[in-house]
DNA sequence: GATATAATTTAGCTATACCTAAATATGGGT
DNA sequence: ACCCATATTTAGGTATAGCTAAATTATATC
């Protein structure tokens, strides 16, 4: 079996929505992931589910079946899998990977993808500290981490993955002498906006506002 | 500017043909070579007339403008470069490489290209012994190669290239232990069917039929 | 110069993948 | 139990990229 693009596409957008808590993505919010309209979601939906790729409750959301799944988990794989190659070994910086990676994940051959896993020996991260999926499509699981905007005051921590792989916010951290591995700790939070003080080794007294914190995954040390 | 798949694909098949001999693709030719029907050339040619790719002579043939050739000509790198990088580095056989270059070789991006060229030390040719373009669309000719079938008796030559990228006609020559810088002298030709007969290092009184001696091309050493 | 053959184009159809605007259905709050 | 704001779907349209079958056109041969 081989599928379009855009049903690559809608199925790692569904993926995405309900791993990120969701309970079923509705119409609306798919649309809004792939930056198309509600109505041209609906006709998508309808053949993923002809394909019985999904499971579309109207009004409910809708949910992976278990290939479904599995497709979704494979574009995945191999998006982590070129943004890593990209940084590793073409000297991509990790904001440049991303739109490539967008194109290059829809290259319609396991047989590639296990081979570049393979010249690049396994990696288990993709450069913005998302784990890639094995031929298997299992990975890493992340628990214990969290958002830096939840973390209690005067913990170590260290960053460990962005939320937001949007060249914007790569930079501003790049700017910021941010990356994955950086130690921090919370100094002091202020109620008035949610923004968050920390320090690392090289700097003191960083104030990040509430939308970095939310899109910076830290781990406790 | 970003052109489509299709698009692409009709102004490689042009480029192809004109290249061998040709005064202009007809549109059959180009149908043949896409593997697709004359009728649906003959609007994608309206297409790419219209927006200046090629020049349409109805019954005497299509041929690439030079924003055209350009294009064909990027193309070519790209499908070029990819089977090279998948040959060397992630360590498929010249034989495997073909389809997913005509999937790769679609990637908008030149930064991405141009980096996978200095990643491999800007190869000069690619598995089958093309030469790959460079960013500015120069490569190295190929004066004075020549199909095995037109080669003399007793004229030592090396094998430098094949005109058929089909797995099939691959897998016969590893069989037969012929590959690229392979050195053979023309023994015998039989006017009965063309056929040659080679000696090489390792073997001797080979026996070639004409279409394998047509698709592989030789210079003379 | 007429004509037949083969190449080419046109007409009309299908499928994917988008869109806007209009219609409709739902579930939460009253 | 009802209503309505909002989510969702439907209707109808566009563009690309194919297809088959029918019509047309040029050229080479007689
Ligand atoms: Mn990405
Ligand atoms: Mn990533
Ligand atoms: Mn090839
Ligand atoms: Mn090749």
């Amino acid at each position: 079996m081989t599928y379009t693009r855009s049903e690559e596409n809608c199925l790692k957008a569904i993926f995405t929505i309900t791993e990120q808590g969701e309970h079923g993505g509705s119409t609306t919010a798919i649309a809004a992931q792939l930056r198309t309209k509600a109505s041209s979601v609906t006709e998508m939906v309808k053949r993923l589910s002809e394909k019985g790729l999904v499971d579309h409750k109207p009004y409910h959301g809708v949910l992976l079946t278990e290939p479904g799944n599995r497709i979704a988990t494979r574009v995945i794989r191999r998006h982590r899998l070129w943004e890593t190659f990209l940084v590793n070994h073409l000297n991509f910086r990790w904001d440049e990977v991303h739109d490539l990676a967008e194109q290059l994940e829809h290259i319609d051959s396991d047989e590639l993808h296990d081979r570049l896993d393979k010249f690049m020996d396994h990696p288990k991260f993709d450069p913005h500290g998302d784990p890639i999926p094995d031929k298997d499509g299992r990975m890493i699981d992340m628990a214990g981490a969290l958002p830096l905007a939840e973390v209690p005051k005067d913990t170590l921590v260290h960053i460990v993955g962005v939320k937001d792989s949007s060249p914007a916010f790569l930079k501003l951290l790049d700017g910021l002498g941010l990356k994955l591995g950086t130690q921090l700790t919370v100094n002091r939070r202020f109620e008035y906006d949610n923004s968050v003080e920390v320090s690392s080794r090289f700097r003191n007294g960083l104030l990040l506002n509430e939308q970095v914190s939310r899109n910076l995954t830290v781990k406790p040390l």
